[in-house]
DNA sequence: GGATCCGTTGTAGCT
DNA sequence: AAGCTACAACGGATC
């Protein structure tokens, strides 16, 4: 009997799941066998617990939905793919005939296909299909192929982009594609496999129980809880779906839940992908329908033409991760790697209240506001401590539940000021905000400080964001000491904004 | 080909 | 209190 496995990568879901339906069309594999592999020691060595947590819970939950829908559990391995590929091509138990699998082009999913690859030169009769659309609206690799493809920049681009691919219909939508319902299994599950693979078999609910208990982490990893969130936070909120507007959207959390996003928090589900971009687009459109609606680039879908931007993107350019060779990013005379300053940023330990509060969240919960996530880059790049945006990518790859290759080193490019997006270099975020800032609605309910920041409790809304400013009669008042109780701010943060702008801009000009 | 416009989301100070 | 202006001046696309 022909086996046709479906390696699970990057969409740990079965709606919309091209890899699933495409495995259950072939008709050269008679029975199949759904595959997740994972490398216990590297996942916990580049991954905080949150992130960990979040794909347990995804990998049990795809299991749950998998045997109820196809009779039999997902098999979750620890390894190298390399070493489980092999043993599986060699063993005389197995007749392997295809693997199915997302196309991906993050630098560790291309190295583990090119080992595959070279494996399989050994196989000619094994074949390798890398399905494209999958975690993206558009098939990136035909997209930066074609002839007249110019690496998208703006929305405009993008919108030009997409008018191409899918022409809009008579009431103005693009013809995206129709996400794909979960496909009946004609198929049996390969079933004797365990003998083969048992040295790797990996217990998903028992590595679970070992984890910390006390994390804040908010989101809990898998498909169910995405499609719960999506009819949650999307499709019975069309209003706020249709009104959707970034700049808008800023506030604190819910004093009641303090850890709930006001954003509809669905960024996780989409980078594990326990939710398909394609279902989150349509269901979106579904709110467009009902009435007016905002436009790109302010707009969901304006967010998800974003999100698409930088897979397109992280496809087209070279080292995209990178700030050598890399033809987006322009090479700044950065400042040598400060650890004390990167751990005082990391750690949330500044001074300045607002940037300590967000990293705090961040290492607490693995999700942080993306305004929160501009000012925190900014901060440590041409804002104010002039480190290098790689490690700020670094830590957040590391921190954030929805990290995702292509979109957080686009967003630190982006942030950092390096990339030609329209971010001109001067423009500071000020970790201060104060009434007149745009991040107005968050300074002025300075609960969020608080409830992430408890030093600074009892401060009135006047000097949270600049606790060393107030009066030692309010310090003490407020029994948190400024230098004491809560550091005083690491930099100048006015000096220091005026050196690195003239840093930045005698980099540019050596440049030119 | 030089001028002008525009870009998902700036800040500070003044009236 | 909202709105204007200055700040300092990017870089690619378009006219």
């Amino acid at each position: 009997m022909n086996v046709g496995i479906i390696w699970f990568r990057n969409a740990l879901r079965l709606n919309d799941n091209r890899v699933l339906v495409e495995c259950l069309n072939s008709t050269n594999s008679q029975t199949i066998l759904p595959l997740y592999i994972l490398d216990k020691s590297d996942l916990e060595q580049n991954n905080n617990e949150n992130k960990i947590k979040f794909l347990y819970e995804s990998l049990i939950d795809l299991d749950a939905n998998f045997k109820a829908k196809f009779g039999s559990n997902l098999i979750v391995l620890n390894g190298k793919s390399k070493d489980i590929f092999r043993k599986l091509l060699d063993s005389d138990l197995l007749d392997l005939s295809e693997i199915f699998t997302d196309y991906s082009n993050k630098p560790d999913d291309i190295e583990n296909e090119n080992n595959l690859k070279s494996i399989l030169a050994e196989n000619a009769s094994v074949k390798l299909h890398l399905i494209s659309k999958v975690n993206s609206l558009t098939n990136v690799q035909e997209v930066v192929s074609q002839e007249n493809f110019k690496p998208p920049k703006t929305m405009k681009d993008m919108e030009k982009l997409f008018s191409n691919l899918y022409p809009k219909d008579e009431d103005g939508f693009y013809s995206i594609d129709k996400p794909l319902e979960i496909p009946e299994n004609s198929k049996p599950i390969y079933e004797n496999s365990s003998e083969i693979i048992k040295d790797y078999l990996f217990d998903v609910k028992k590595e679970l129980s070992l984890l910390e208990k006390d994390s804040k982490s908010y989101f809990k990893g898998g498909e169910s809880e995405a499609i719960i969130r999506l009819e949650r936070k999307v499709s019975s909120e069309e209003e706020y779906i249709r009104n959707f507007r970034k700049p808008r959207t800023i506030s604190t959390n819910k004093p009641e839940n303090p850890l709930e996003p006001e954003t509809t928090g669905l960024s996780p589900y989409l980078s594990f992908g326990c939710l398909s971009p394609r279902l989150l687009w349509k269901e979106t459109e579904k709110c467009y329908r009902n009435g007016e609606h905002t436009q790109p680039p302010e707009s969901m879908h304006g967010q998800l033409m974003f999100r698409e931007m930088f897979y397109i993107l992280s496809r087209a350019v070279e080292n995209w991760d990178s700030d050598t060779n890399n033809s987006m990013c322009k090479k700044i005379e950065w400042g040598d790697f400060d650890k004390s300053k990167m751990e005082l940023w990391e750690k949330g330990q500044t001074g300045f209240p607002y940037i300590d509060a967000m990293m705090r969240q961040l290492d607490a919960t693995g999700w942080m506001h993306h305004l929160g996530r501009h000012a925190v880059s900014c901060f440590l790049t041409r804002g104010q401590l002039w480190q290098h945006w790689e490690q700020g990518r670094d830590v957040f790859d590391r921190k954030l539940v929805d990290a995702d290759w292509a979109l957080n080193n686009g967003n630190w490019l982006w942030l950092s000021g390096v990339a030609p997006f329209s971010m001109p270099y001067f423009r500071l975020y000020n970790p201060c905000p104060d009434g007149k800032s745009s991040l107005n609605v968050e300074a002025k309910n300075a609960e969020f400080v608080r409830y992430w920041v408890p030093e600074l409790k009892d401060y009135p809304s006047k000097y949270i964001f600049e606790p060393h400013l107030a009066p030692t009669p309010i310090q003490e008042n407020a029994r948190c000491i400024i230098g004491k109780d809560y550091p005083e701010p690491m930099v100048d943060r006015k000096v220091v904004a005026k050196e690195n702008l003239a840093k930045f801009k005698a980099s540019l000009a050596t440049l030119k």
